[in-house]
DNA sequence: GTATCATATACCGTATACGATCTGAAGCTT
DNA sequence: AAGCTTCAGATCGTATACGGTATATGATAC
């Protein structure tokens, strides 16, 4: 059992990439740094290093000497991103499964599990276990580079959903769907794989577009 | 004119990163912060902002109360990068050109031109100005988080190119598969660019290839 | 009343200072 | 001799402090 040891900067690019996500933080003002790390208990320097890793994330943008500021969504970018996921995901998803090993299983079905719970109950933080399912399917793939990438790109097209489809309760369909991937995933049938998340995905931005020009 | 304003941190990723693909920088031991920070004649704390980002762009990593390491190389490494930029880049370059204003032309053309002068000078960064006149062709294309992982893919790629294909002065096949594509995307001629583009990275990695075998 | 300038205030960015953790060597025990 | 403990030095990580920049407020000129 090997304990992992974060610092604080590392655990506040958690803390702070949820607050972006959850919608509580505008964009349109800049982040104030005292503010938030006072009310965080702690000092502004571990904070800018994970406001830092979130810009790379591309979840902030800083400008010098005006601070952070959370990136405004659009249409674009919600396309652009989601199309990304679209050449990369299936792909990467249909490789885990070839490679996943027993753990991977036990731990893609539990995400599963606990996802479903959390849907049942209308939970807060679907979207992020909802990350969770999707990350534990393609992680097995081997491929850091990959994964990282991926993991972006979920965070970035979990605030669109949180926007525009969650209010809407969507959630029943896209469960169904998680329940037939799960399975072709466990089954390792890469082409049926490669199928179910590209439609997945795709879904789910002809869903966000339908939205989108209803603005 | 509008001037750009750059605190520290900032500066610092491009100087970090520059050391560390120039192989300055050893990957066993950690980078000492207070050592570098007072030869760069910084304190630590923009350093570690700038380091943190560094390892969102892959280039370092972490451990917590160890400090920072650069990240060794490896050959499924080299694999996974270039094959991410087969999938991403010759589509986004081919988008573009077509979305290049005049500006980005002559920008794109002088590019090139400098790329041409340090190769005969066989000057040291030959790799910084390749990756300047890739970045020139791909970026106008209007996909900010596409351009964002292309220009990180391509740092990572540059460390091999560096170690393994630089030495070999295999230079001038490049420069002539350059200019071709340079040739079609001022023509906007999608369908080529495509091809080159794909062609031009895909035969790096196959030099890299024989190179890696050869350890 | 509008525009421009000066001043004050708030906030960002970075240097300095300090506590916490790791590493390696010496000493002790078995 | 091998292994465990102790301690010191070095290095990381974070809090505090402070200078510099941007923004807001009020004053002055027109």
């Amino acid at each position: 059992m090997s304990l992992i040891i974060r610092n604080l900067s590392d655990q506040l690019v958690d803390l702070v990439r949820d607050r972006i996500l959850s919608g509580a933080v505008s964009s349109d003002h800049a982040i104030r740094q005292d503010a938030l790390a006072a009310e965080l208990g702690v000092s502004k320097i571990p904070l800018r290093e994970a406001l830092a890793r979130l810009e790379e994330e591309g979840l902030v943008r800083s400008q010098a000497n005006r601070g952070f500021f959370v990136r405004p969504l659009s249409a674009e970018e919600a396309r652009e991103v989601y199309e990304l996921r679209i050449k990369l995901e299936p792909e990467a998803t249909a490789l885990a499964a070839l490679r996943a090993t027993e753990a991977d299983h036990a731990h893609a079905i539990e995400t599963l599990e606990t996802l479903d719970h959390v849907t049942d109950e209308h939970g807060d933080g679907v979207g992020a276990f909802n990350r969770a399912f999707h990350r534990a399917l393609f992680r097995p793939c081997g491929q850091p580079i990959t994964v990282s990438i991926l993991e972006r790109l979920q965070v970035l097209s979990e605030r669109y959903v949180r926007v525009h489809l969650e209010p809407l309760g969507r959630d029943e369909r896209a469960n169904e769907e998680h329940h037939q991937l799960l399975e072709a995933w466990l089954a390792r049938d890469a082409g049926k794989i490669t199928t179910l998340v590209d439609a997945h995905i795709r879904k789910t931005l002809d869903d966000l577009r339908q939205q989108l020009v209803d603005d």
